[in-house]
DNA sequence: TTGACATGTCGCGATTGGACGATATATAGT
DNA sequence: ACTATATATCGTCCAATCGCGACATGTCAA
């Protein structure tokens, strides 16, 4: 075994999070959500009917993706509309819409 | 409601497929084996000790997101070794590696 | 204040994924 | 042929997650 070159290689930890957030995106729903949220501005009643889901449902999405920083909040009057926080979400969007259709 | 324009949504049955691929990339090993075959060229038994796991386990992990397009194999005597498939792969890494550090 | 609406939170079954041991297959060395 | 090595597959157990109903909070309008 001639000590292969294995610097640079982000260390398990960091992945254990970086896995946890891959998978807060990995979700048919959310991924609609974030893909609406990178075009405009909306409420979660509007992203809950473009999901089909109830908005309640919608909400908990919402939360998720805010709690791992992929998410800000701002409520106006008895709505609330999100705003995407993390800039890399649209490459990667990028990437899905490169292999599964716009 | 003053009928948003809607266009250029991915529709669900992708975004489900997309998210069953992401899913896949969202584990801390997995995401290690990507990164080293973003490298160079490993064998199973490389990949799995990196990893800290046994090589049976690194097996099934290759053989997930070989499943889902991400990796090609070849064998050369008894040793296997993997490749990435996927181009789109190289820009999450870089997305993960922004983020979580390289 | 009362009622309707928008969003958020909690808890419960049902399903799924992960880790692991045991086993199987295949190849190289002797 | 026999053994050790490398990789792959199978079945089981445990934990995490999903969807969902029920309920709570907060806001506007009359």
């Amino acid at each position: 075994m001639p000590a292969r070159k294995l610097k640079e290689l982000t260390p398990i930890p960091a992945l254990e999070e970086a896995a946890e957030c891959l998978k807060t995106l990995a979700h048919p729903h959310r991924l609609r959500i974030v893909q609406m949220l990178l075009r405009g501005r909306y409420s979660v009643g509007e992203l809950a009917e473009s999901c089909g889901i109830p908005s309640h449902m919608a909400s908990e999405h919402l939360r998720l993706m805010q709690r791992c920083g992929f998410l800000n909040s701002a409520k106006e009057g008895r709505k609330a509309f999100y705003e995407i926080a993390e800039p890399h979400l649209a490459n990667i969007m990028e990437c899905v819409e490169a292999r599964f259709g716009a």
